[in-house]
DNA sequence: ACAAACCGTAAGCGATGACTTACGGTAAGT
DNA sequence: ACTTACCGTAAGTCATCGCTTACGGTTTGT
């Protein structure tokens, strides 16, 4: 998968609340969809296509445990995000404290 | 604005791709609209409903320039999900310390 | 072998979102 | 003053997405 489609798959995943909750979930260890559907106000299926979308994306590994299926946080999928914020991060600092400089050279020639 | 709300807009604002575009054009300093949305395959008022989403979601600061509208990346608004996403990584990674050390003393008992 | 539990997939429906065209408003140039 | 340039907003259309119900497959228990 290139790397900007890592971005956005992941991207698109965590923008669904009902997803950020699975997520949130799953933060205190691996748990079966039934675990993770059962406190929720949607259907079964419909949070094993969540799961679904997560797990497409890199941020969820799945390991079948005789008749469940545990699901947990891939740490590399949050890391691949992690480094994409980063990287903006520092490019956003820079492009600030050049617009801050430039603005100040444009004020002493007034 | 409550802190998951702020993850939310945020979230939704990157999750989608022209958005990220637009985001990737900003990393280099600030652009007025027009710039924008020139090498764009769309509308420029298309362009300006995405910024509007974007500002809303801080990740952008407007600076009224006479005539046009300078649009830049706000490093604030960046670092909210990077915040939030360090805090998931450290949670995946304890969990799954934890998981493997739970697997490895129930291979023990085999 | 049969029944029950756990889970993923398919089809269909309703809602959200991204785009276009059309319009109004403000600042700069002549 | 008038025209031009830059920009945001409103209304409408079309695609995408999330949910439900129904179904089939696999594993565990009796």
């Amino acid at each position: 998968m290139r790397y900007e489609d890592a971005i956005a798959a992941t991207m698109t995943a965590l923008a669904d609340p009902t997803r950020r909750d699975i997520i949130q979930r799953l933060r205190s260890g691996p748990l079966p969809v039934g675990a993770i559907a059962e406190p929720m106000p949607i259907s079964r299926p419909a949070v094993s296509q969540h799961l679904r979308v997560l797990s497409d994306a890199g941020l969820l590994t799945v390991t079948p445990a005789g008749n469940r299926r545990l699901y947990a946080i891939a740490p590399d999928g949050v890391d691949t995000l992690r480094q994409y914020l980063d990287d903006l991060w520092d490019d956003a600092l820079t492009a600030f404290a050049r617009a801050a400089e430039d603005q100040a050279k444009g004020k002493a020639d007034e």
